[in-house]
DNA sequence: GCAAGTGGTCTGGTAAGCGGACCAGCTCAC
DNA sequence: GTGAGCTGGTCCGCTTACCAGACCACTTGC
């Protein structure tokens, strides 16, 4: 159940001005999650700022932020380390925090229930070859990845994004992309549940098939129900 | 067809700041297409700025930057009014604004087409009674303002957002909150069209209708109906 | 051991926003 | 009328976030 909501559309918002560190903390955050595993150093302060056209200095404060939440270790002389993720300890403010969104979890999985079908029948409509073919570059390294017993989450969120790209519509590309950092939440921990890679592998694999032949409907009956298979994990698993 | 977007998900995105008096001008905006007609008055800056929670002067860096581009008129001792809106001028910034995001426009209704049925399958299912009475109130609302010849655009808008706020899914409701600025543009072009009103209407009570009994199937087919006429106007209409 | 790279610290400067005070113009009740 | 009470117009000083750069302390690899 949502929580209550002021009748119908309220006429203003409080208007909050955003940090910048806080955006570097979060594209941080999902950089680790996407692309890094616990030792892995981070780039330098001065590269990110650099990359990130920012000043060392927010970049710094960004990783303060996530040196408290306990995400990250800072050396000097070596590069700021991605620490082992302590799963087990409920004072940890990532397992907590993922816990505080467990409401949004079944929310988010019923909007991509929503999205996901039809997004999948536009790409089978509009997609092109090239399109296609960095689709099966991504299922490729989804295999790969999860032959040596890693869980493949970053590319799990490719696909889905790669099927919003080749949608054509830049609308929802919008929308999934504000989204990405809840989306990856349910990702990462449908994807360590026993056996659930394979299946979503196989039910990647079913879709990008229905893309390929540019065949609308069963790109949507497929991606429905690749979508009930995570629900059904996610659903049935005790946090 | 999308801008050519880099491959699949970039990294990282550049970090922009965002500017509190670029924030203010764009919900006074909203409200001034939402509620108010030319003539009509602002509420006072001191007022804005306490119920915005932001300071005076970026209340009137905001006003200022409406004044500009010919929005609003301050007026010293009396208040800030709604300018008349001189729709003929290619000059006339507002429609250039409307025509550019005319691409988008075509997005948006694809958007709308994929998210508004099954979303409304899920009021159907969810609304509870104090929600269908909120729309039919909405509905009469409608009824009264285009029996006054006039176009009710904050209704429309209303009705749309009260379906999300049935359907109990708070990522649905923050995902129409984002795209709300986007959205009320084909909303305001597409009710000003010739009959067009009268079938907005019709539309939306045949929602509602399936919606209190109950009936996501059918919720779901009036809506894609509804947005299906929508598209056909939108579409048929040259800018 | 030393050069090169890293994070740690400090300083000076800029821009946005805040909060308050005061002025000037309009309106309306008395 | 006229004055009280609104309104927008202007100015000031302060704080915060951010930037740019310099320098230090530490680690590592040659």
């Amino acid at each position: 159940m949502p929580a209550p909501v002021k009748s119908v559309k309220p006429d203003f918002e409080v208007i909050r001005r955003n940090k910048v560190y806080e955006e570097v903390a979060k594209q941080i955050e999902r950089l680790i999650l996407k692309k890094l595993k616990p030792g892995d150093k981070l780039p330098s302060e001065r590269e990110l700022a650099e990359i990130l056209q920012v000043s060392r200095s927010s970049i710094r404060d960004a990783i303060r932020g996530l040196e408290l939440v306990g995400l990250v270790e800072p050396r000097q002389g070596t590069g700021t380390i991605v620490r082992e993720r302590t799963t087990e300890s409920s004072a940890n403010p990532f397992a907590n925090a993922l816990k505080r969104r467990q409401g949004l979890v079944t929310e988010l999985l019923d909007f991509r229930k929503m999205i996901e079908p039809p997004l999948a029948a536009r790409a089978a409509a509009n997609a092109t070859a090239e399109e296609i073919s960095e689709m099966e570059e991504i299922l490729q390294r989804q295999e790969k990845t999860q032959s040596q017993g890693e869980a493949a989450i970053a590319e799990d969120a490719d696909f889905h994004y790669g099927i919003a790209l080749a949608s054509g519509n830049s609308v929802v590309l919008k929308v999934i992309d504000t989204l990405m950092d809840l989306l990856r939440d349910t990702r990462e921990h449908s994807l360590q549940v026993e056996g659930r890679a394979q299946k979503s592998l196989a039910g990647h694999r079913r879709i990008l098939a229905a893309i390929k032949r540019h065949d609308a409907e069963a790109a949507k009956a497929a991606m429905r129900r690749h979508i009930e298979d995570v629900e059904e994990i996610v659903l049935n698993t005790k946090f």
